[in-house]
DNA sequence: CGCAGCCTTGACAAATGTCAACAAACGTGG
DNA sequence: CCACGTTTGTTGACATTTGTCAAGGCTGCG
């Protein structure tokens, strides 16, 4: 049920870029391929990793919960794949995650990728590449939690946002307002007065398009770091 | 250079387990095998990961620095490994590392370690399984940092350490509380304040000497959660 | 003994969260 | 196309949490 353009799609991630043909076709032969609205819940936190999953367009919001309280842990864009350890350990989701836009998303069953895993050297040797660099942005994120003050991990995000769209100066905010300050750690409300405070070093903010007018000021007050800031190191 | 004992407590990881005698055996060649006093800087986040870390005897701290403020991010008790994700991917540490107590410490120089993951499918199964159980544990943590406020970290900590010690009520803290202060993601002084506002949940300190006399009232504060508090899921 | 480092405590400051109100944006159905 | 209701974003006032600074006690070790 998978259409040619999206297994080319699916081949051209790294994790399956290497494999044998014979074992994609396999992975492929048990996918699931579908197509959800916005807002449906994928994965509740706690279930049985059934399947690996892939988004090919949309967006999917990572999240956890605990005592009414509920936090956002990472938005997947296409093209890439989400929970990959889980699946490999065939351990429960320690994250949910629910669609943000209309998605096409392909389900792998997680056993099939545990078989294959077990067979396909290449493939075995992309999980560990692709699981290091998961661990590695969490390690990141972890220090941005603990090492920067509200104020610094909007300003740092703001500069990594920018370098991420081609350093102009001018982006858009690809996630709802009170989705990201679920991801930076802070209350909408906070936010909103965080993003207030950054106007003297020229965050200009207009909906969802930003527009940064003193780059220089603004790395100041920032401080960004490789080790924390850098996609891929 | 490697006491047989040693190489033995080696072998017994489980990341060492599988693998073949020669490949192990080639990854002993090349190991320096070392005794360090407490409080020596053992790696510098920033720097290229030459080695593979492991501890046999003794502590080491894992830790993150930026702007002049530092956390620590773990604590490392034997027989383990550490920073493997940067060994593997050949990049630079994200994290520094330190003894804190007297530690024999075997470094095993990461091109060895690639070497051999490249040749033996045991041993990356094997990298496969501790980087995801990495992953996981790190993912947990970040969940207790952004859903939890510092007191419900203590009691979910204390009741962790309190399981993990056999459930007797009564253990030994492992650390200095100014260093728990730190993972916890406080300030020593407001980790002194955290026990104190314990104490009418059966909280008592003596020193690293902890008793829990309410359990039960301290796990309703707590509301500890399998998906975050538990070791090995 | 005396020094150094850790822990604790109190007073205070700063950061962050909560609550309430309202405005703006959005989608839906008439 | 408009009217309506819902959701999101913003703002102000206030509460709570957390951090900072300074002082003093305790402990371990030379």
């Amino acid at each position: 049920m998978i259409r040619p353009n999206d297994a080319a799609d699916l081949r051209g991630l790294d994790i399956f870029s290497g494999m044998a043909e014979s074992n994609f076709e396999a992975l492929l032969r048990g996918a699931y391929f579908q197509i959800f609205p916005a807002g449906v819940d994928l994965i509740v936190e706690g279930d049985p990793s059934d399947f690996l999953y892939v988004v090919l367009e949309g967006a999917v919001e990572l999240f956890a919960s605990w005592s009414g309280r509920e936090t956002t842990m990472a938005t997947v864009h296409p093209v890439s794949t989400f929970i990959l350890a889980a699946s490999i350990r065939d351990a429960p989701y320690l994250m949910s995650a629910r669609t943000i836009e209309k998605c096409r998303i392909v389900l792998l069953p997680s056993s099939d990728v545990r078989a294959v895993f077990g067979q396909d050297t290449a493939f075995a040797h992309a999980v560990v590449m692709e699981l290091s660099q998961c661990y590695r942005a969490l390690v990141k994120a972890t220090k941005d939690l603990k090492l920067r003050n509200s104020l610094e991990r909007l300003a740092n995000y703001l500069l990594r946002q920018n370098r991420r769209s081609g350093g102009s100066g001018m982006f858009e905010l690809r996630t709802e307002k009170r989705r990201l300050a679920s991801y930076l750690g802070m209350t909408p409300e906070n936010l909103s007065r965080a993003f207030r405070t950054l106007e003297p070093y020229g965050v200009e903010v207009n909906g969802n398009q930003i527009t940064l007018t003193k780059i220089d000021d603004l790395t100041i007050l920032a401080k960004p770091s490789p080790l924390i800031d850098d996609f891929s190191r």
